[in-house]
DNA sequence: TCGCGCCTGCGTCAAACGTG
DNA sequence: CACGTTTGACGCAGGCGCGA
């Protein structure tokens, strides 16, 4: 088997095609088997050619053959104004810290924000007074602060003009790297939010379209019917 | 019951991308 | 161009189903 994987972009120009391979099914170690990633065709691609010599593939090289693809909101975005059904991811408020934004009308099952360990359920508090109207059992949450979250000498340390000593600067150091994991913990939840999104809107365009194709099968039947001269 | 494979979610890193 | 954001990749952990 041999498939192609070409994304679009936005500027109508093709950012991926490549060829997959017939192990490109395989999981990564997290399981994750929706689609083969484009990383992992690469590597497949990779190991396949160089299964006997190198064996060890460069991070780095993978990285460079792949393109990144606008993000999930782009796409959605552009979908939803082709497509009048499609729903929309609306931009982030900034004004709102520690929102998420909140979604039109994609209809998520209730229980994909949590893990079963429960272990999300200490930053992701319920905040019912964001629930958008529309949504109907779509969860919003309200982030709390993190339990990963700064200790509180950490948080409180001198801003960086008043930093003398090695110590202090390291500190600082600290205290930046903690908060930029901080954010870019975060900023993967909600990536990840985004993609659920994405693909739960793809998979509703499908069936939207398959009913319309049926239809419009149906249609033609009936209308070959109707020219078609009787044989009596 | 135990081991195994699969699935899902998480945190982190790195690189592309967006923005002021 | 510096800095923040976004997202693919990776590795890990926990839950679940299934066969031995």
């Amino acid at each position: 088997m041999t498939t192609e994987i070409i994304e679009s972009q936005q500027d109508g120009s093709i950012t991926h095609s490549m060829a997959e391979s017939e192990s490109a099914h395989m999981q990564t170690q997290a399981g994750q088997n929706l689609i083969p990633t484009l990383a992992q065709v690469a590597t497949i691609a990779e190991t396949d050619e160089s299964a006997g010599s190198e064996g060890v593939i460069d991070s780095h090289k993978r990285r460079e053959i792949l393109s990144r693809r606008p993000s999930y909101r782009k796409i959605l975005n552009e979908l939803s104004s082709d497509v009048p059904g499609v729903p929309k991811i609306e931009e982030e408020k900034s004004g709102e810290e520690g929102t998420l934004p909140h979604i039109t009308t994609m209809a998520v099952p209730t229980s994909i924000y949590q893990t079963s360990t429960g272990q999300y359920n200490e930053e992701t508090e319920l905040a019912p007074s964001h629930m958008a109207a529309t949504t109907g059992d779509m969860p919003t949450y309200q982030i709390r602060a993190p339990t990963t979250a700064l200790p509180q000498g950490v948080m409180m340390a001198a801003s960086p003009g008043s930093l003398h000593s090695p110590q202090q600067l390291a500190e600082e150091a600290t205290r930046k790297r903690e908060l930029r994991l901080m954010k870019n913990r975060e900023a993967a939840k909600e990536c990840r939010r985004r993609k659920k999104e994405y693909v739960k809107c793809l998979e509703s365009r499908v069936a939207v379209l398959e009913v319309q194709n049926k239809k419009l099968i149906e249609e033609l039947e009936t209308l070959k019917d109707i020219c078609s001269p009787k044989t009596d």
